[in-house]
RNA sequence: GCGCCCAUAGCUCAGAUGGAUAGAGCAGCAGCCUUCUAAGCUGCGGGCCGCAGGUUCGAAUCCUGCUGGGCGCGCCA
């Protein structure tokens, strides 16, 4: 029960009593300024034109078929026709015993209806460590699942890998000319060109070296440098995947599937693509190689509409080719809907995929792709410069040791993933009020503390009388409260995670106005009682709440 | 040149799908701890919502055209 649904029938009845078409909505916001009430509502001005009368005397009639409902302490037409609600106390202790009642589950939905949801994220080939951009693409796509999984879909993280292709080729390259090095005989294999400079290449031909010097020597020895670069690239791939690992674990990030590119071509999928694509009509051969006749499709959501090469002359497939594959495969598994989660250089591979699905007849609107923009490190009012391939590169794991996890997830997904990030290392290593997220863990600790200290622990609600509620600041912690839900529900089907962080700190805010004005402990048992129900169902909110951003909400700080 | 994204306070950003006088945090200034965690609370200053048109009762929000920035536009992924 929220405020909004204490109105909802009621007003239902009264616009079909008004003849009024039934589509049309009542939507009820939450005024900006203080003195509008608790809800105001702007049917009167949209039924203006179909009524053909002033949005005022719409609204004044509205109020008077309401008549006097039993919660409601007055209804006003304001402005330009907007009807203002404003609640009696009543209404908020209704809508609090009906939070208590949600205990645990307190911001779960069920709008999902259970439907099954593959979220796909990370997706970093086993190349290297992770870098700290890579932060924004985990901390977004994790939150999205979580958010998705509180909404009431069924959800599977998945993460998509390719330890097959060239760039592979490339760092067992560099991993055996790091091994010859190490073995004094640089000159039998030059670093390449093109390789990977990065420190860890080093470090993992040194443990190579320590571990099977004697057998890598004879390779090199025996000239088998191709033998030798296969197990370099092995170890690498096992290497740089459990670095991955280890770092999504320290991030609270646990994949359901990790599925393998390579794996498309072992199960035929990336045949049986080309072929029911050939059977469209869609591919065609030019230059030795293979094309998909994107500018054949009619409906393509490809804009450019350019064919595009899906195998090349030397006979290995594009990415592309794979990623159609891939997404097939997916939806073929039945999901309802896909999540990609991309950085905005990808974005160009988005309409190639999404029209080769539509293609093979999969319905591509299945497939939503959250596209994140770049993130840009600020320290000291100054840029962070760092590239993967420079050696000084800043990895994720660097990031996590300077700020600490939680900091690394809230500020990740505290943007609206469409719009440049900048991260400021500054603030984002304060350990104290500045932080914002120190300021929603604070809140949660405070909490905890006050429930620690009340001598008969947190009563039961039932025998609570909430009627002594009547604070200001009581009714306003209520009303945020009631909107987790929504909230919840808002950022899943935007899939904007967010939403939720500004609405954590709306809460956090609230809380400690409430704290700061309405004394707790020692004050009339009665409100005493009532006072430890509210805070209780606060803490379980905001744990909620961090726990789907994937914070720790610690009991003391 | 073409496509996608972005432009709101000194800085970093919200803005509930078109509503009322534009909202936070940080930075600046001024207050609040003999009582539940001051990692908190309260107040003040700060704006041509990039520019110009259009749509309508009403636009930061929708449409068009500019300007300025980011990312792409490969038989790389």
């Amino acid at each position: 029960m929220t405020l909004q649904e204490i109105l909802a029938a009621p007003l239902r009845s009264v616009l079909d009593g008004m003849g009024v078409s039934p589509e049309t909505q009542a939507p009820f916001e939450i005024p900006r300024q203080q003195g509008f009430g608790h809800l105001s509502t702007t049917v009167a001005m949209g039924l203006a034109r179909e009524l053909r009368k002033p949005p005022k005397a719409i609204a004044e009639e509205i109020i008077e078929r309401l008549g006097s409902l039993p919660m409601v302490e007055k209804l006003e037409v304001a402005g330009a026709g907007f009807i203002n609600v404003t609640f009696k106390p009543e209404a908020f202790h209704t809508v609090l015993r009906s939070l208590d009642g949600m205990g645990d589950d307190i911001g779960r939905s069920s709008i999902g209806g259970g439907q099954s949801v593959n979220v796909e994220y990370v997706s970093a080939n086993p190349t290297g460590p992770l870098h700290a951009g890579h932060g924004r693409n985990c901390a977004l796509g994790d939150t999205i699942a979580n958010t998705l999984a509180w909404a009431g879909y069924d959800v599977t993280r998945e993460y998509y890998f390719n330890n097959a292709g060239n760039q592979m080729n490339k760092l067992g390259e560099s991993i055996a000319a790091r091994v010859c090095e190490a073995l004094g005989k640089s000159d039998v294999l030059p670093f390449p060109e093109d390789g990977y400079h990065g420190e860890y290449i080093v470090d993992v031909a040194n443990e190579l070296v320590g571990q099977h010097g004697d057998q890598l020597t004879q390779l090199v020895d025996s000239d088998a440098i191709d033998d030798l670069k296969a197990q370099c690239r092995k170890a690498g791939e096992t290497w740089c995947f459990e670095q991955i690992k280890k770092t999504l674990h320290v991030l609270n990030i646990h994949h359901d599937v990790f599925f393998n590119e390579d794996s498309l071509y072992g199960s035929g999928r990336v045949e049986k693509t080309i072929a029911n694509l050939r059977e469209r009509g869609l591919v065609y051969e030019k230059d030795g190689a293979l094309w998909f006749a994107l500018s054949k499709m009619p409906n393509a959501t490809n804009v450019d509409r350019q064919d595009k090469v899906i195998v090349k002359s030397t006979g290995e497939p594009t990415y592309r080719l794979p990623d159609i594959a891939y997404h097939v495969e997916k939806l073929e598994r039945g999901y309802g809907m896909l999540v990609d989660i991309f950085g905005a250089d990808h974005i160009a591979t988005i309409p190639d995929v999404l029209s080769g699905v539509e293609a093979l007849g999969h319905d591509a609107s299945k497939v939503r792709v959250v596209i994140h923009q770049m993130v840009t490190f600020i320290e000291d009012g100054a840029v962070v410069k760092f590239s993967k391939r420079s050696g000084k590169s800043f990895t994720l794991d660097d990031l996590i040791d300077e700020v600490g996890a939680d900091v690394v997830r809230f500020f990740f997904v505290m943007r609206t993933p469409g719009t440049h990030l900048d991260f400021d290392l500054n603030l984002a290593k304060e350990e104290g009020d500045k932080n914002p997220v120190f300021y929603l863990q604070y809140a949660h600790a405070r909490i905890c503390s006050i429930l620690r200290k009340a001598t008969a622990g947190v009563p039961d609600t039932a025998s609570v009388d909430l009627s002594v509620l009547t604070h200001e600041r009581e009714l306003e912690l209520i009303a945020i409260i009631s909107r987790f839900r929504s909230t919840v529900e808002r950022a899943a089907e935007t899939l904007e995670p967010h939403i939720i962080a500004e609405y954590l700190r709306d809460l956090a805010g609230a809380y400690h106005q409430f704290y700061h004005d309405c004394r707790i402990l020692g004050s009339e048992p009665v409100l005493e009682q009532a006072r430890l129900v509210l805070a209780n169902i606060t803490r379980r909110a905001l744990h909620n709440g961090l726990m789907i951003l994937g914070v720790k909400a610690p009991e003391s700080m």
